[in-house]
RNA sequence: GCGAUCGUAGCUCAGUUGGAUAGAGCACUCGCCUUCUAAGCGAGCGGUCUCAGGUUCGAAUCCUGACGGUCGUACCA
């Protein structure tokens, strides 16, 4: 249901009925509750336009207003505001129709687009560690709302599988005689080992060396060695997803290694185009603004990884045909994709319709505000973190008596990941994130258990009801009334977010329901003695409608959620 | 140096086309369980939206400058 869009419709209705000769701006939830449910802000800004003082502009927009359908009053406040109150039959039925659809009367988008999301990208080489989580959750939460949407969703996990290192450590695999798999076990420790043996041995390091040379050339001795490492590399990656529920599997890797025999090709495109320079023995695109020019090959004749960007970017729209593509990549990058993106537009790599966005993101802090790291200064690894989660909401949980022993892990896993996630994309973007485990695991407040607890809450209902639910909607009451409002601003929540990608704006609006329904919930009854059938199936419909946006907007955050806590 | 970005309650943060008295959670004080899950609800306390100008009928929001933090800045990714 898109109310804005119906109250805009109306707006623009009036303003021609009423000969203005302007575009009314767009209605805005009410400020405060006593102003309503929407309000239109837009007879200031007319009034020296039309040279007429606000209210008399908003007495016009009113008088022209079509107050048949959804609207149930108006009224002129202050210097010139019009609020409005939406009429309770209207949301009644809306609410109705919401109940009946399996898709809370959310409509796939008209123009459905292929929307390539870039995000996780592991390096090979490591594990993967709290750097990764930011990019892996919010990329998988943008796949499954655009998915949600009705976009042709194409995820990409660009890992790193490319790059001097690799010498090394393929070198230092086939040294290992024993079982690989078990070698690789701990790829922190197994790449420290490899480290401190080129460090300390010459001939190794020499090996080494000539490695990452079979490797780029080919050499079918390296190349099997190279592609099991990456299997068993890629591996931990997915224990990593399956452990996050993330969605991303073998089939979504385009890893660098992809591009590699395009590389040439793409220095003779630009070539061909024109835009490179040759400076201090290196091929660059100096781009107009910018002193720092994006470095395509160096001078050794290596390529570097805006070279392999711009084979991706240029594969993406014009192999996979995508409309837009998202790269959820740590904010430092800025400038790197800026640079890249324009290099792409200017070189006739993307066409210009095709939306490129750095869907950047802060840096994960510890209590301190450093970057956050172990005690001895090393990364985290993601899997620690993650089982830290689950043995953490495992203490939590309240009434482990109430549980068996397997239904306590299921428990534990679904909130202590739930929590670690949603912590994350509750806070805006781009701003840095203090992570930390008291609060998102104190469960109070705007977090995963919160919501968790409000649906477990409802499910609760509906097994005391045991029985089937009948008859209408019916709103009457002022808490009931803004809770309809409230459901049914659910699609525009998430069309808004699949715009700016900010999943925080889907996290906000679930606290708002959820807080809402519990208000609703401690004052209205619904199964208690007293309470009249109608009204009874009434709010049950509407306990079922909040259960159903909970879970689907959890859903789309990659968060489960369970029926008893 | 240049550039990006941030600065909102004691703490952690919302506040996205500029709107009415700037909002949550935590912490602190107080009230509400023989009654649908109290992991809940209600009330109170708490603000020079870093500072100074400007644009506007109206600015936390837009512009300029200052101060402070974070980050980036030629061959790593």
């Amino acid at each position: 249901m898109r109310l804005k869009s119906h109250l805009n419709a109306l707006f623009v209705e009036a303003f021609a009925k009423a000969k203005i000769d302007a575009i009314p701006i767009s209605v805005t939830e009410a400020s405060q509750e006593k102003f309503g449910d929407y309000q239109f802000n837009g007879a200031m800004a007319l009034s020296k336009q039309l040279g007429k003082n606000p209210r008399e502009i908003a007495t016009e927009i009113l008088n022209a207003l079509d107050t048949s359908t959804l609207i149930a009053k108006t009224e002129i406040a202050g210097p010139g505001f019009i609020n409005l109150w939406l009429n309770d039959a209207w949301l009644s039925e809306a609410c109705q129709n919401a109940f009946q659809d399996d898709r809370l009367s959310i409509s796939l988008k008209l123009q459905s687009q292929t929307v390539v999301v870039d995000y996780s990208g592991p390096n090979m080489a490591k594990e993967m560690h709290v750097g990764h989580l930011r990019s892996t959750i919010i990329g998988d939460t943008l796949a499954n709302l655009l998915t949600f949407l009705g976009d042709r969703v194409i995820r990409q996990n660009h890992i790193g599988d490319w790059g001097t290192q690799f010498g090394m450590l393929v070198a230092y695999l086939e040294e290992q005689h024993s079982d690989t798999s078990a070698n690789l076990k701990d790829l922190e420790s197994f790449y420290k080992a490899a480290k401190s043996r080129f460090d300390a041995d010459e001939s190794f390091a020499n090996k080494a060396r000539e490695y990452v040379v079979r490797i780029q050339s080919n050499d079918a001795h390296c190349l099997v060695l190279w592609q099991r490492f990456i299997d068993i590399s890629l591996q931990h990656c997915e224990d990593v997803y399956r452990e996050l529920s993330v969605k991303l599997t073998r089939e979504d890797v385009k890893a660098e290694s992809f591009y590699n025999d395009d590389l040439v090709n793409v220095i003779d495109d630009l070539n061909a185009k024109g835009v490179l320079t040759e400076s201090e023995g290196a091929l660059c695109v100096f781009l107009e603004g910018s002193q720092t020019p994006v470095i395509v090959q160096k001078k050794d004749g290596g390529y570097l990884y805006a070279t392999t960007d711009l084979a991706a970017l240029r594969y993406r729209a014009k192999t996979i045909q995508a409309d837009r593509i998202l790269y959820v990549v740590d904010a430092r990058q800025a400038e790197h994709f800026k640079q890249v993106f324009e290099v792409a537009k200017i070189s006739d790599f993307v066409p210009q319709s095709v939306r490129l966005e750095h869907i950047g993101f802060g840096t994960m802090m510890d209590s301190s505000g450093k970057p956050f790291k172990t005690r001895d200064g090393g990364t985290v690894k993601l899997i620690a973190l993650l089982d830290e989660a689950v043995r953490k909401a495992k203490k939590s949980i309240k009434e482990p008596s109430k549980f068996t022993s397997q239904e306590i892990e299921q428990l534990a896993q679904v909130i202590g990941i739930g929590a670690v996630k949603y912590a994350d994309l509750s806070i805006n973007r781009e701003s840095n994130y203090v992570f930390d485990w008291d609060k998102m695991l104190a469960f109070d407040g705007n977090t995963a258990l919160y919501m968790q607890y409000a649906y477990a809450r409802i499910q609760s209902i509906f097994r005391k009801h045991n029985a089937s639910i009948e008859g209408k909607i019916v709103i009457v009451d002022p808490l009931e009334h803004q809770l309809a409002v409230m459901l049914l601003r659910f699609e525009e929540v998430l069309i808004r977010t699949s715009e700016d990608a900010s999943p925080n704006q889907i996290t906000a609006y679930l606290y708002e329901v959820v807080t809402l329904f519990m208000r609703f919930y401690e004052q209205n009854p619904i199964l208690k003695d007293g309470v009249d059938d109608i009204t009874k199936m009434s709010r049950l419909q509407l306990a079922n409608l909040v259960a159903r946006t909970i879970r689907l907007g959890l859903e789309i955050l990659g968060i489960d959620v369970v029926d008893q806590l």
